[in-house]
DNA sequence: TCTGGGGTCCTAGGACCC
DNA sequence: TCTGGGGTCCTAGGACCC
Protein backbone atom coordinates (compact mmCIF):
# COMPACT_ATOMS: atom_id res chain seq x y z
CA UNK A 1 0.00 0.00 0.00
CA UNK A 2 1.39 3.41 -0.70
CA UNK A 3 2.53 5.35 1.90
CA UNK A 4 1.42 8.90 2.30
CA UNK A 5 4.73 10.73 2.64
CA UNK A 6 5.09 13.85 5.06
CA UNK A 7 5.58 16.43 1.99
CA UNK A 8 2.62 15.45 0.19
CA UNK A 9 0.29 15.40 3.23
CA UNK A 10 1.91 18.98 4.55
CA UNK A 11 0.93 20.41 0.66
CA UNK A 12 -2.24 19.05 -0.15
CA UNK A 13 -3.29 19.33 3.43
CA UNK A 14 -7.24 19.89 3.78
CA UNK A 15 -6.24 23.64 4.71
CA UNK A 16 -4.74 24.19 1.52
CA UNK A 17 -6.90 26.32 -0.99
CA UNK A 18 -7.18 24.20 -4.37
CA UNK A 19 -9.23 26.53 -5.96
CA UNK A 20 -6.51 28.18 -8.03
CA UNK A 21 -5.19 24.69 -8.98
CA UNK A 22 -7.82 24.08 -11.63
CA UNK A 23 -6.01 21.74 -13.49
CA UNK A 24 -5.29 18.23 -12.55
CA UNK A 25 -2.51 15.65 -14.42
CA UNK A 26 -3.49 12.07 -13.34
CA UNK A 27 -0.38 9.64 -13.46
CA UNK A 28 -1.03 5.53 -12.48
CA UNK A 29 1.86 4.43 -10.31
CA UNK A 30 4.22 1.81 -12.27
CA UNK A 31 1.13 1.01 -14.29
CA UNK A 32 1.84 -2.05 -16.21
CA UNK A 33 3.88 -3.64 -12.97
CA UNK A 34 1.00 -2.65 -11.10
CA UNK A 35 -1.81 -4.34 -13.11
CA UNK A 36 0.66 -7.51 -13.32
CA UNK A 37 0.65 -7.22 -9.34
CA UNK A 38 -2.68 -7.04 -9.28
CA UNK A 39 -2.66 -11.25 -9.92
CA UNK A 40 0.33 -11.46 -8.53
CA UNK A 41 0.10 -10.06 -5.36
CA UNK A 42 2.47 -12.10 -3.63
CA UNK A 43 5.31 -10.31 -5.72
CA UNK A 44 4.12 -6.95 -4.45
CA UNK A 45 7.28 -6.51 -1.91
CA UNK A 46 9.46 -8.30 -4.48
CA UNK A 47 11.30 -6.14 -6.99
CA UNK A 48 9.39 -6.70 -10.05
CA UNK A 49 10.29 -5.39 -13.95
CA UNK A 50 7.46 -6.33 -16.81
CA UNK A 51 9.66 -6.72 -20.03
CA UNK A 52 10.01 -9.16 -23.21
CA UNK A 53 12.25 -11.52 -22.01
CA UNK A 54 14.93 -11.41 -25.25
CA UNK A 55 18.33 -10.19 -26.07
CA UNK A 56 17.60 -6.24 -26.93
CA UNK A 57 14.61 -5.29 -24.57
CA UNK A 58 14.55 -2.50 -22.37
CA UNK A 59 12.33 -2.54 -19.41
CA UNK A 60 9.20 -0.90 -20.05
CA UNK A 61 7.99 -0.63 -16.36
CA UNK A 62 9.54 -1.43 -12.73
CA UNK A 63 7.83 -1.43 -9.22
CA UNK A 64 8.96 0.52 -7.05
CA UNK A 65 11.04 -1.85 -4.89
CA UNK A 66 13.15 -2.50 -8.55
CA UNK A 67 13.74 1.29 -8.42
CA UNK A 68 14.97 0.71 -5.01
CA UNK A 69 18.19 -0.53 -7.11
CA UNK A 70 18.05 2.07 -9.66
CA UNK A 71 16.09 0.28 -12.26
CA UNK A 72 13.84 2.67 -14.09
CA UNK A 73 11.63 2.68 -17.18
CA UNK A 74 13.53 2.25 -20.65
CA UNK A 75 16.65 1.02 -19.00
CA UNK A 76 18.40 -2.46 -20.95
CA UNK A 77 16.85 -5.37 -19.12
CA UNK A 78 20.40 -6.45 -18.82
CA UNK A 79 21.59 -3.58 -17.24
CA UNK A 80 18.05 -4.21 -14.81
CA UNK A 81 19.75 -7.71 -13.90
CA UNK A 82 22.68 -6.50 -13.37
CA UNK A 83 21.48 -3.68 -11.40
CA UNK A 84 19.37 -5.92 -9.27
CA UNK A 85 19.88 -9.38 -9.90
CA UNK A 86 17.26 -11.22 -7.89
CA UNK A 87 14.50 -8.86 -9.84
CA UNK A 88 11.27 -10.95 -11.21
CA UNK A 89 10.91 -10.38 -15.07
CA UNK A 90 7.55 -10.44 -16.27
CA UNK A 91 6.28 -10.09 -19.84
CA UNK A 92 3.98 -7.73 -20.92
CA UNK A 93 0.42 -8.31 -21.32
CA UNK A 94 -0.63 -5.04 -23.47
CA UNK A 95 -4.58 -5.91 -23.69
CA UNK A 96 -4.80 -6.21 -20.14
CA UNK A 97 -3.34 -2.39 -19.30
CA UNK A 98 -5.72 -1.21 -22.14
CA UNK A 99 -8.58 -2.85 -20.41
CA UNK A 100 -7.53 -0.87 -17.08
CA UNK A 101 -7.06 2.05 -18.97
CA UNK A 102 -10.18 2.69 -20.47
CA UNK A 103 -11.74 1.83 -16.84
CA UNK A 104 -9.58 4.24 -15.42
CA UNK A 105 -9.88 6.69 -17.62
CA UNK A 106 -13.78 6.52 -17.64
CA UNK A 107 -13.55 7.39 -14.05
CA UNK A 108 -11.67 10.52 -16.00
CA UNK A 109 -14.57 11.29 -17.85
CA UNK A 110 -17.14 11.14 -15.51
CA UNK A 111 -15.52 14.22 -13.53
CA UNK A 112 -15.15 16.39 -16.00
CA UNK A 113 -15.81 16.62 -20.51
CA UNK A 114 -12.27 18.08 -20.40
CA UNK A 115 -10.13 14.91 -20.81
CA UNK A 116 -7.14 15.13 -22.38
CA UNK A 117 -5.17 11.80 -22.48
CA UNK A 118 -1.31 11.69 -22.69
CA UNK A 119 -0.90 7.95 -23.34
CA UNK A 120 -1.97 4.91 -21.57
CA UNK A 121 -1.42 5.78 -18.11
CA UNK A 122 -1.94 9.58 -17.58
CA UNK A 123 -4.28 12.02 -18.66
CA UNK A 124 -4.87 16.21 -17.85
CA UNK A 125 -8.45 17.32 -16.90
CA UNK A 126 -9.38 20.92 -16.16
CA UNK A 127 -11.88 20.99 -13.39
CA UNK A 128 -12.95 24.46 -12.96
CA UNK A 129 -16.37 23.79 -14.11
CA UNK A 130 -16.52 20.89 -11.42
CA UNK A 131 -16.71 23.08 -8.49
CA UNK A 132 -20.83 23.20 -8.58
CA UNK A 133 -21.23 19.68 -8.62
CA UNK A 134 -18.04 17.90 -6.78
CA UNK A 135 -15.93 20.70 -5.04
CA UNK A 136 -13.11 22.44 -5.44
CA UNK A 137 -10.17 20.74 -7.42
CA UNK A 138 -8.67 19.58 -4.79
CA UNK A 139 -11.86 17.13 -3.91
CA UNK A 140 -12.13 16.07 -7.39
CA UNK A 141 -8.53 14.97 -6.62
CA UNK A 142 -9.23 12.70 -3.55
CA UNK A 143 -12.48 11.66 -5.33
CA UNK A 144 -10.52 10.26 -8.26
CA UNK A 145 -7.69 8.40 -5.87
CA UNK A 146 -10.78 6.76 -4.53
CA UNK A 147 -12.32 5.84 -6.77
CA UNK A 148 -9.48 4.46 -8.94
CA UNK A 149 -8.51 2.34 -5.88
CA UNK A 150 -11.52 1.24 -4.75
CA UNK A 151 -12.62 0.16 -9.00
CA UNK A 152 -9.34 -1.27 -10.31
CA UNK A 153 -7.01 -1.88 -7.50
CA UNK A 154 -4.56 1.01 -8.52
CA UNK A 155 -2.60 3.37 -7.43
CA UNK A 156 -2.23 6.92 -8.87
CA UNK A 157 -0.79 10.12 -8.25
CA UNK A 158 -2.42 13.62 -8.84
CA UNK A 159 -1.22 16.86 -9.10
CA UNK A 160 -3.08 20.18 -9.06
CA UNK A 161 -2.45 23.31 -10.33
CA UNK A 162 -2.89 26.64 -12.38
CA UNK A 163 -1.43 25.17 -15.54
CA UNK A 164 -0.68 21.98 -17.45
CA UNK A 165 3.17 21.38 -16.67
CA UNK A 166 2.82 22.17 -12.94
CA UNK A 167 0.17 19.92 -12.82
CA UNK A 168 2.40 17.07 -14.32
CA UNK A 169 5.37 18.17 -12.23
CA UNK A 170 3.24 18.19 -8.87
CA UNK A 171 2.51 14.55 -9.77
CA UNK A 172 5.79 13.95 -10.23
CA UNK A 173 6.05 15.22 -6.56
CA UNK A 174 3.64 13.17 -5.11
CA UNK A 175 4.31 9.63 -6.20
CA UNK A 176 3.90 7.60 -5.61
CA UNK A 177 0.10 7.45 -4.43
CA UNK A 178 -0.19 10.81 -3.26
CA UNK A 179 -1.83 14.31 -4.15
CA UNK A 180 0.16 17.71 -4.39
CA UNK A 181 -1.95 20.99 -4.76
CA UNK A 182 0.36 24.08 -5.99
CA UNK A 183 -1.95 27.31 -5.53
CA UNK A 184 -1.54 29.55 -8.16
CA UNK A 185 0.38 31.96 -5.84
CA UNK A 186 2.85 29.26 -5.09
CA UNK A 187 3.73 28.46 -8.28
CA UNK A 188 7.35 29.92 -9.11
CA UNK A 189 8.54 29.47 -5.65
CA UNK A 190 7.29 25.48 -6.37
CA UNK A 191 9.18 25.73 -9.81
CA UNK A 192 12.26 27.90 -9.49
CA UNK A 193 14.64 25.13 -7.58
CA UNK A 194 14.11 21.95 -9.68
CA UNK A 195 16.43 21.08 -12.24
CA UNK A 196 16.59 22.08 -15.82
CA UNK A 197 16.08 18.68 -16.31
CA UNK A 198 12.62 18.79 -15.05
CA UNK A 199 11.44 21.05 -17.78
CA UNK A 200 9.20 20.02 -20.83
CA UNK A 201 11.35 19.30 -23.51
CA UNK A 202 14.54 19.43 -22.01
CA UNK A 203 16.22 15.85 -22.48
CA UNK A 204 20.13 14.27 -22.04
CA UNK A 205 21.12 16.15 -25.42
CA UNK A 206 19.71 20.01 -23.96
CA UNK A 207 20.19 19.26 -20.74
CA UNK A 208 23.97 18.87 -21.37
CA UNK A 209 24.13 22.17 -23.33
CA UNK A 210 22.23 23.96 -20.69
CA UNK A 211 24.28 23.05 -17.85
CA UNK A 212 27.32 23.94 -19.74
CA UNK A 213 26.00 27.98 -19.80
CA UNK A 214 26.19 27.56 -16.23
CA UNK A 215 22.23 27.42 -15.92
CA UNK A 216 21.46 24.44 -12.98
CA UNK A 217 17.83 25.40 -12.41
CA UNK A 218 14.46 26.27 -13.80
CA UNK A 219 15.08 29.44 -11.59
CA UNK A 220 17.98 30.34 -13.81
CA UNK A 221 16.38 29.83 -17.41
CA UNK A 222 13.66 32.30 -15.48
CA UNK A 223 16.47 34.85 -15.46
CA UNK A 224 18.35 33.86 -18.59
CA UNK A 225 17.33 36.46 -21.98
CA UNK A 226 15.24 34.88 -24.47
CA UNK A 227 17.79 35.73 -27.35
CA UNK A 228 20.19 33.31 -25.44
CA UNK A 229 18.08 30.74 -24.84
CA UNK A 230 17.15 30.68 -28.65
CA UNK A 231 20.28 30.05 -29.60
CA UNK A 232 21.29 27.12 -27.62
CA UNK A 233 18.07 25.26 -28.24
CA UNK A 234 16.09 27.30 -31.36
CA UNK A 235 14.04 29.67 -32.14
CA UNK A 236 10.61 27.49 -30.71
CA UNK A 237 12.22 25.85 -27.92
CA UNK A 238 13.75 29.06 -26.56
CA UNK A 239 10.25 30.93 -26.42
CA UNK A 240 8.85 27.72 -24.72
CA UNK A 241 11.53 27.48 -21.96
CA UNK A 242 10.98 30.89 -21.22
CA UNK A 243 7.53 30.63 -20.65
CA UNK A 244 7.66 27.61 -18.60
CA UNK A 245 10.39 28.97 -16.41
CA UNK A 246 8.18 31.87 -15.34
CA UNK A 247 5.25 29.68 -14.73
CA UNK A 248 3.67 30.75 -17.82
CA UNK A 249 2.02 28.10 -19.78
CA UNK A 250 -0.86 28.84 -21.94
CA UNK A 251 -1.97 25.73 -23.31
CA UNK A 252 -5.29 24.38 -22.55
CA UNK A 253 -6.84 21.03 -21.57
CA UNK A 254 -8.04 19.70 -25.09
CA UNK A 255 -10.18 16.59 -25.85
CA UNK A 256 -8.22 14.29 -27.26
CA UNK A 257 -7.41 15.09 -31.29
CA UNK A 258 -6.81 13.16 -34.25
CA UNK A 259 -3.63 10.67 -35.20
CA UNK A 260 -0.86 12.30 -36.83
CA UNK A 261 0.51 9.21 -38.18
CA UNK A 262 0.42 5.34 -37.81
CA UNK A 263 3.68 2.74 -38.22
CA UNK A 264 5.29 0.09 -37.04
CA UNK A 265 8.92 -0.81 -36.16
CA UNK A 266 10.87 -3.95 -34.81
CA UNK A 267 14.38 -4.26 -33.74
CA UNK A 268 15.91 -7.57 -34.66
CA UNK A 269 17.39 -9.54 -31.78
CA UNK A 270 20.52 -9.97 -34.64
CA UNK A 271 21.09 -7.10 -37.02
CA UNK A 272 19.90 -8.67 -40.51
CA UNK A 273 21.46 -7.99 -43.56
CA UNK A 274 19.44 -10.69 -46.12
CA UNK A 275 17.48 -8.15 -48.29
CA UNK A 276 15.07 -11.18 -48.58
CA UNK A 277 13.84 -10.79 -45.02
CA UNK A 278 14.17 -6.99 -44.62
CA UNK A 279 11.21 -7.25 -47.75
CA UNK A 280 9.06 -9.50 -45.87
CA UNK A 281 9.27 -7.72 -42.63
CA UNK A 282 8.38 -4.79 -44.55
CA UNK A 283 5.13 -6.22 -46.25
CA UNK A 284 3.92 -7.75 -42.99
CA UNK A 285 4.28 -4.39 -41.59
CA UNK A 286 2.91 -2.41 -44.80
CA UNK A 287 -0.47 -4.64 -44.30
CA UNK A 288 -0.31 -4.26 -40.25
CA UNK A 289 -0.14 -0.18 -40.60
CA UNK A 290 -3.11 -0.66 -44.01
CA UNK A 291 -5.04 -2.95 -41.44
CA UNK A 292 -5.28 0.20 -38.93
CA UNK A 293 -5.61 2.66 -40.77
CA UNK A 294 -8.94 1.04 -42.44
CA UNK A 295 -9.57 0.16 -38.59
CA UNK A 296 -9.66 3.73 -37.58
CA UNK A 297 -11.36 5.13 -40.75
CA UNK A 298 -8.05 6.73 -41.99
CA UNK A 299 -5.96 7.33 -44.99
CA UNK A 300 -2.19 8.46 -45.47
CA UNK A 301 -0.56 10.45 -48.16
CA UNK A 302 2.92 9.79 -47.07
CA UNK A 303 4.91 6.62 -46.77
CA UNK A 304 8.15 6.57 -44.50
CA UNK A 305 11.05 3.79 -44.73
CA UNK A 306 13.07 3.80 -41.52
CA UNK A 307 16.43 1.80 -41.13
CA UNK A 308 18.60 1.37 -37.84
CA UNK A 309 22.02 0.34 -38.81
CA UNK A 310 24.18 -2.04 -36.42
CA UNK A 311 25.83 1.09 -35.21
CA UNK A 312 22.28 2.21 -34.37
CA UNK A 313 22.53 5.82 -37.09
CA UNK A 314 19.32 6.16 -38.49
CA UNK A 315 17.92 7.11 -41.49
CA UNK A 316 14.49 8.02 -42.90
CA UNK A 317 13.46 7.67 -46.66
CA UNK A 318 9.67 8.74 -47.55
CA UNK A 319 7.68 9.66 -50.39
CA UNK A 320 4.04 11.27 -50.75
CA UNK A 321 1.40 10.03 -52.95
CA UNK A 322 -0.86 11.63 -54.94
CA UNK A 323 -3.55 10.61 -53.25
CA UNK A 324 -4.11 9.08 -50.08
CA UNK A 325 -4.13 5.14 -48.99
CA UNK A 326 -5.45 2.80 -46.48
CA UNK A 327 -4.03 -0.40 -48.80
CA UNK A 328 -1.47 -2.54 -46.99
CA UNK A 329 -0.37 -3.86 -50.16
CA UNK A 330 0.16 -0.19 -51.95
CA UNK A 331 1.79 0.84 -49.13
CA UNK A 332 3.89 -2.02 -49.25
CA UNK A 333 4.92 -1.21 -52.78
CA UNK A 334 5.85 2.40 -52.15
CA UNK A 335 8.33 1.29 -49.26
CA UNK A 336 9.43 -1.43 -50.94
CA UNK A 337 10.32 1.02 -54.20
CA UNK A 338 11.95 3.17 -51.12
CA UNK A 339 13.48 0.59 -49.69
CA UNK A 340 15.27 -0.68 -52.86
CA UNK A 341 16.57 2.80 -53.98
CA UNK A 342 18.43 3.03 -50.50
CA UNK A 343 20.92 0.39 -52.16
CA UNK A 344 23.88 -0.97 -50.41
CA UNK A 345 23.47 -1.15 -46.84
CA UNK A 346 25.14 -1.81 -43.50
CA UNK A 347 23.62 -4.77 -41.81
CA UNK A 348 19.62 -3.61 -40.43
CA UNK A 349 19.14 -3.56 -36.77
CA UNK A 350 15.48 -1.80 -36.88
CA UNK A 351 13.42 -1.54 -39.79
CA UNK A 352 9.70 0.39 -39.73
CA UNK A 353 6.91 1.45 -42.03
CA UNK A 354 5.10 5.21 -41.16
CA UNK A 355 2.36 6.52 -42.61
CA UNK A 356 1.37 10.19 -42.04
CA UNK A 357 -0.38 12.74 -43.48
CA UNK A 358 -3.49 11.02 -42.75
CA UNK A 359 -7.08 12.05 -43.28
CA UNK A 360 -10.31 10.68 -42.69
CA UNK A 361 -10.77 7.48 -45.29
CA UNK A 362 -14.49 8.87 -47.13
CA UNK A 363 -13.34 12.20 -47.86
CA UNK A 364 -12.44 11.03 -51.01
CA UNK A 365 -15.79 9.12 -51.32
CA UNK A 366 -16.37 9.37 -55.15
CA UNK A 367 -13.53 7.00 -55.65
CA UNK A 368 -12.36 9.58 -58.10
CA UNK A 369 -8.55 8.17 -59.20
CA UNK A 370 -9.33 5.21 -57.07
CA UNK A 371 -7.29 2.56 -58.12
CA UNK A 372 -6.87 0.85 -55.12
CA UNK A 373 -10.45 -0.61 -54.74
CA UNK A 374 -9.85 -4.09 -55.51
CA UNK A 375 -7.76 -4.78 -53.01
CA UNK A 376 -9.10 -2.21 -50.29
CA UNK A 377 -12.07 -4.63 -50.98
CA UNK A 378 -10.18 -7.62 -50.33
CA UNK A 379 -8.16 -6.42 -47.72
CA UNK A 380 -11.34 -5.96 -45.92
CA UNK A 381 -12.33 -9.46 -46.75
CA UNK A 382 -8.91 -10.20 -44.53
CA UNK A 383 -9.77 -8.09 -41.89
CA UNK A 384 -13.60 -9.15 -41.18
CA UNK A 385 -11.68 -12.93 -41.09
CA UNK A 386 -9.54 -12.04 -39.07
CA UNK A 387 -11.68 -10.38 -36.52
CA UNK A 388 -13.99 -13.37 -36.65
CA UNK A 389 -10.93 -15.91 -35.84
CA UNK A 390 -8.43 -13.41 -33.89
CA UNK A 391 -5.93 -14.42 -36.68
CA UNK A 392 -3.31 -12.71 -38.71
CA UNK A 393 -3.69 -14.11 -42.16
CA UNK A 394 -1.98 -14.65 -45.11
CA UNK A 395 -3.93 -13.57 -48.18
CA UNK A 396 -5.31 -16.52 -50.05
CA UNK A 397 -5.62 -16.24 -53.32
CA UNK A 398 -9.46 -17.31 -52.77
CA UNK A 399 -10.27 -14.03 -50.89
CA UNK A 400 -9.21 -12.19 -54.15
CA UNK A 401 -12.70 -10.95 -54.94
CA UNK A 402 -13.89 -7.80 -56.97
CA UNK A 403 -14.85 -4.91 -54.27
CA UNK A 404 -18.34 -4.71 -56.29
CA UNK A 405 -18.85 -8.68 -54.80
CA UNK A 406 -18.28 -7.36 -51.20
CA UNK A 407 -20.69 -5.39 -48.84
CA UNK A 408 -19.86 -2.27 -47.19
CA UNK A 409 -16.67 -2.16 -44.67
CA UNK A 410 -17.03 -1.40 -40.81
CA UNK A 411 -15.87 1.16 -39.92
CA UNK A 412 -14.45 0.13 -36.04
CA UNK A 413 -13.48 3.03 -33.46
CA UNK A 414 -9.86 2.68 -32.83
CA UNK A 415 -8.53 1.01 -29.48
C1' DT B 1 24.61 0.62 -19.68
C1' DC B 2 24.76 -0.72 -25.97
C1' DT B 3 20.24 1.48 -26.18
C1' DG B 4 11.88 -0.94 -27.48
C1' DG B 5 7.92 0.72 -29.84
C1' DG B 6 4.43 3.95 -30.04
C1' DG B 7 4.30 8.60 -31.19
C1' DT B 8 4.85 14.38 -31.56
C1' DC B 9 7.23 18.47 -32.68
C1' DC B 10 10.97 21.24 -34.62
C1' DT B 11 14.65 22.63 -37.95
C1' DA B 12 16.70 23.29 -42.28
C1' DG B 13 17.33 23.25 -47.17
C1' DG B 14 15.46 23.11 -51.76
C1' DA B 15 11.63 23.45 -55.10
C1' DC B 16 8.20 26.15 -56.67
C1' DC B 17 4.90 29.96 -56.96
C1' DC B 18 3.56 34.76 -56.70
C1' DT C 1 18.20 40.71 -65.06
C1' DC C 2 22.18 38.24 -61.15
C1' DT C 3 18.38 39.53 -57.85
C1' DG C 4 13.84 40.32 -53.17
C1' DG C 5 10.74 38.35 -49.99
C1' DG C 6 6.84 35.54 -48.45
C1' DG C 7 4.39 31.22 -48.40
C1' DT C 8 3.82 26.33 -48.89
C1' DC C 9 5.16 21.70 -49.77
C1' DC C 10 8.45 18.04 -49.54
C1' DT C 11 12.33 15.44 -47.54
C1' DA C 12 15.70 14.14 -43.88
C1' DG C 13 17.25 14.16 -39.40
C1' DG C 14 16.97 14.59 -34.55
C1' DA C 15 15.27 15.60 -29.74
C1' DC C 16 11.95 14.27 -26.79
C1' DC C 17 7.93 11.96 -24.37
C1' DC C 18 5.38 7.82 -22.35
Amino acid sequence: MGRQDGSTRQVSADSVDSSTAPILHVDLDAFFASVELLERPDLADLPVVVAHNSLRSVVTAANYPARKFGVRSAIPLSRALQLCPSAIVLEPHFEKYRHYSRLVMSIFDDMTPLVERLGIDEAFLDVAGARGVIGPPGDVARLIRERVRAETGLACSVGAAATKFVAKLASGRAKPDGLLVIPRSETLSFLHPLPVGALWGVGAVTEKSLLGRGLHTIGDIAQTPLDVLRRVVGDAGGRKLHALANGIDPRPVTRDTAEKSIGHEVTFEIDVSDAGTLRRELLRQASQVGRRLRASGLEGRTVVLKLRYADFTTITRSRTLAEPTDVGRRIADEVRDLYEAVGAHPPVRLIGVRMEQLTDAGTNAAGLWDDDEDWRGAERVIDDVGERFGTDLVRPASLMKPAAELGPSKRRPHL
